[in-house]
DNA sequence: CGCACCGCCTGGACGC
DNA sequence: TGCGTCCAGGCGGTGC
């Protein structure tokens, strides 16, 4: 499931065959109506034709095209979304869509359909990206940021982590993965976390993200993650608690439990709540 | 406002 | 073999 190093390798991939390009055409597959609302494909061929792709960026999970006229596109991949060019549309059973450049094509794949590709019209905000707090790569993500948006917060450390509007780019893996490397219960309440904690949190966060940016990302086991080069990311042989029983570096034993509906490792030897 | 909860989807794993 | 059930998960919306 992509998550900041993985959106970010997929940016970078393609980046570099869709700047500059002209969009000369646009297509919706089988499946693809609920990526694109509220706009219809007939809306779409009409609003994205001759437009050029300025720029590229990505903005916490979010990919954001930028077109000539001040219009933009702003796709998130949810979990099963995949981007990447080809010399044509693609007839895969699951690909949604198609936006046809100059030179290449873009398919978006999304087996689960709960991936978006948004028209933005020049000048509208963009609600998902309207709270969304620093970037986890940024220096805006500081120990002493954290402090103060912590504060007065009952929900534990694991949901304001995994809350983008207080830190955007961390999803399950990630999170999981910080707080062991930080020692950290994900249990434990928001407002615990002092100047310390915070610290380590930051510290930790974004060396795993650097890290995991060098191995191209997280493909778990059903590779359902794939660039967009269509190969998988080797930080899945790094990981300390996602997805084990014991833990890469020692050996100590994973527990998982639920929060808020979701699935958390932890190490209960090395993670102690109250710590 | 903060927070917990639900619905959206589909394929794969599992038990019988 | 084939069926039913559960699980994965980010985000937007809802209701307290």
């Amino acid at each position: 499931m992509p998550e900041l190093p993985e959106v970010e390798t997929i940016v970078r991939q393609i980046r570099p065959g869709v700047l500059g390009q002209r969009i000369v055409g646009f297509s919706l597959r089988a499946g693809g109506e609920s990526l694109v609302k509220p706009y219809s494909e007939e809306d779409l061929k009409r609003l994205l034709f001759d437009k050029t792709i300025i720029s590229l960026s990505r903005i916490g999970k979010f990919i954001r095209f930028q077109l000539s006229d001040n219009s933009a596109i702003i796709s998130h991949l949810r979990m099963t979304g995949r981007l990447y060019l080809a010399e044509r549309i693609d007839d895969h059973k699951h690909n949604r869509l198609g936006l046809f450049l100059e030179d290449a094509v873009l398919n978006f794949l999304d087996t689960r359909r709960f991936a978006t590709f948004h028209y933005l019209p020049s000048k509208s905000l963009y609600k998902g990206l309207l709270n969304l707090g620093p970037d986890a790569l940024s220096d805006e993500f500081n120990s002493d940021y954290l402090v103060k948006a912590l504060a007065n917060r009952t929900k534990s450390i694991y949901a304001s982590l995994m809350d983008q509007s207080i830190v955007a780019g961390l999803g399950n893996i990630y999170a999981n993965e910080t707080l062991y490397a930080a020692r950290i219960h994900p249990l434990q309440p928001s407002r615990g976390i002092d100047e310390t904690k915070a610290k380590k949190i930051v510290s930790h966060a974004k060396r795993i993200l650097n890290e995991a940016l060098e191995f191209r990302g997280t493909t778990l086991i059903d590779r359902t993650y794939l660039d967009a080069e269509g190969e998988g990311g080797n930080y899945f042989n790094r990981l300390n608690v996602y997805g084990k029983s014991k833990t890469l570096d020692g050996n100590n034993p994973v527990e998982k439990t639920k929060i808020g509906g979701r699935t958390v490792y932890f190490s209960p030897k090395k993670q102690m709540l109250g710590d």
